[in-house]
DNA sequence: CATGAATGAGTATTCATTCAT
DNA sequence: CATGAATGAATACTCATTCAT
């Protein structure tokens, strides 16, 4: 009856946070984050209990983005490296379309103010990625799927901050990337 | 920058931060850092003018210490792979060898806290090991020799992350991950 | 003095400002006491225009509920020492019964919330008792018939806290406590 | 070496909080507290840890000064009931001279920030009165030592409350409320 | 009239930095 | 020069009150 929480405000507060994170690492100030976003100062304690469960949410509700970005148009009958070339390149976008985004995730994934739960709840909507790099490893015979994945990643992220720095060689980076780390990942099977 | 008085108290006040910051993050506050250092809070303002200052200086004489462990035992007369393999073992062993460290330096790379002129001092440093990377790039006609630094940077630090969880892995680790980027780095010159 | 619109949601705010009240203090929220209450937080201040408000009316509730109990059943006839223990033992079976509420009224008979107008009314409220004081103070040619009115206050506190922490000795506190009453009442006329 | 502790600033924060806490009560805030005494809002942390400390400091302060006042020639030889008056009277007069400290430490030996180690300190420093009232309680064949002293307790309050408002009756005030005391003491024996 | 979202001043406490000793 | 007390702006969060729905 009274006012509803308005879905927008929340999205407005989310963005800030998005923003000031950015600019100023995960220690943006609540304050900040109000003022970014054109509320005042407890409205933020409306959306979220305090700033812990905001930061959660944030990396919940980019993360489900990101998925949805990763998940389009997946290949789901074609050859592993197609899906994984796949993978590979909507996340490249992504991340270019999103650079402050990607940046917020990054420093959330590494941060102490994610809970266990809002890591798994992640590692299920990744789920769709996850299974082709399992599936990756095992058809390379390859001893750890853990470092496979963890290769891709890395070796994603510096193709980004290529991408980032030269937009019009996308195309050139996305491909070279994916074809180095294709080569890398060959190798593990020799090796392990 | 600041003049040291007492060298050693300088130390000391480095190896508080190095030690604060791996237990807290950046936002280990000066005081934290000064009772660890054994010295007054007052005293690290005349070592230094700022936190963001020590901070820097912090970096640079990581930087530092790295720079000259990449550079022991360098095979200035061998084949460029042999000197790749030397920079990229002697990194990784470093490391593992100084995991706190390293733990700073990451941290301290991507805040916003460190100025344009220590990221250039930075790359000053590591000249050794960018010569060999340039002489590399070169040896496969590659058209980008930053982005083969880059991958073998960011595959460096995935290596490293699975020898800190597995020490006992270290060999296989280190080998995996550098005929990894070799191979990797082979690629370039296809696909450039 | 808010003209009540719903009696039972007056009523039912007022009770859940005794029961946080006696449980957290004179700071309990009014968001704890609507919640408590079970109304919205707007409410409340369709009731009373603001908390201080709320407070005086509370305690000119607790003391019309008081005065009543104290006044059941008075013997109108009888001597004043009958009277006057009628008024002591109904004040502290009252409060045994009513341990929260007689909490409320101590809490807000000293804090600073309780204006001059609210203390006057309390003493209205309580006339009958002040007379039989007033009698009683006559009988012993008593110089100061408020002294005496404190004294029995301030001795029945005690009693009732002793009654609270020990309700099988009820009976025994009661008489104790009257008989010393009674006996220190004696002493005015000749100190006086 | 550097600025030492400064006495007189600690003495100022407790006597503000005094201050404070007589108007406001136990909710005074710390900066009202600080702003009273004439020092920053972050001086007060570096005296006392946090606000309950300070409280517990507070209380322990009071108490030590108003047992200083009560033993300040303490008749060690003389009767029960000269010591008992000794007590009392040196009591009345404390309070009466420090009617804000007595308001203070009212309002703190009923609240929930004071420790037990506090209260049992507090103990500590008023063990000559409670051996008097232990030894009048003996006297009496007393069975409840500490009813008799809750009594007194209370009949002091009462009493000092008058000698606030009417300070030239002190002495009579005094004498009436310790006979009115004696009198109903000496009616536990027989009813006990 | 009831609701509860919005507000912004207020809370205890922290912290980089200054400066008296 | 070392010390650490003093400072005051900043922090996350609360709460009485208002007002759009």
């Amino acid at each position: 009856m009274a006012r509803p929480l308005d879905p927008a405000k929340r999205t407005a507060i989310l963005n800030a946070a998005i923003h000031c994170i950015q600019q100023q690492g995960l220690h943006a100030s609540t304050s900040a984050i109000t003022r970014e976003a054109n509320v005042s100062a407890g409205t933020l304690f409306t959306y979220f209990p305090d700033k812990v469960t905001l930061l959660n949410c944030l990396l919940l509700e980019l993360a489900g983005e990101m998925s949805i970005a990763l998940m389009q148009g997946f290949p789901v009958e074609a050859s592993i490296k197609d899906k994984a070339f796949h993978a590979w390149q909507a996340y490249v976008v992504w991340s270019r379309q999103h650079a402050d985004r990607r940046h917020c995730v990054k420093q959330l994934m590494v941060s102490c103010f994610i809970s266990e739960e809002t890591h798994q709840a992640i590692q299920g909507m990744l789920k769709s990625v996850y299974e082709v790099l399992n599936e990756l490893g095992a058809s390379h015979h390859c001893s750890s799927v853990e470092f496979i994945t963890a290769v891709m990643g890395s070796l994603a992220e510096t193709t980004i901050d290529f991408v980032l720095r030269e937009p019009e060689k996308e195309r050139h980076y996305i491909e070279m990337g994916f074809y180095m780390f294709w080569q890398a990942a060959g190798m593990t099977s020799e090796k392990a």
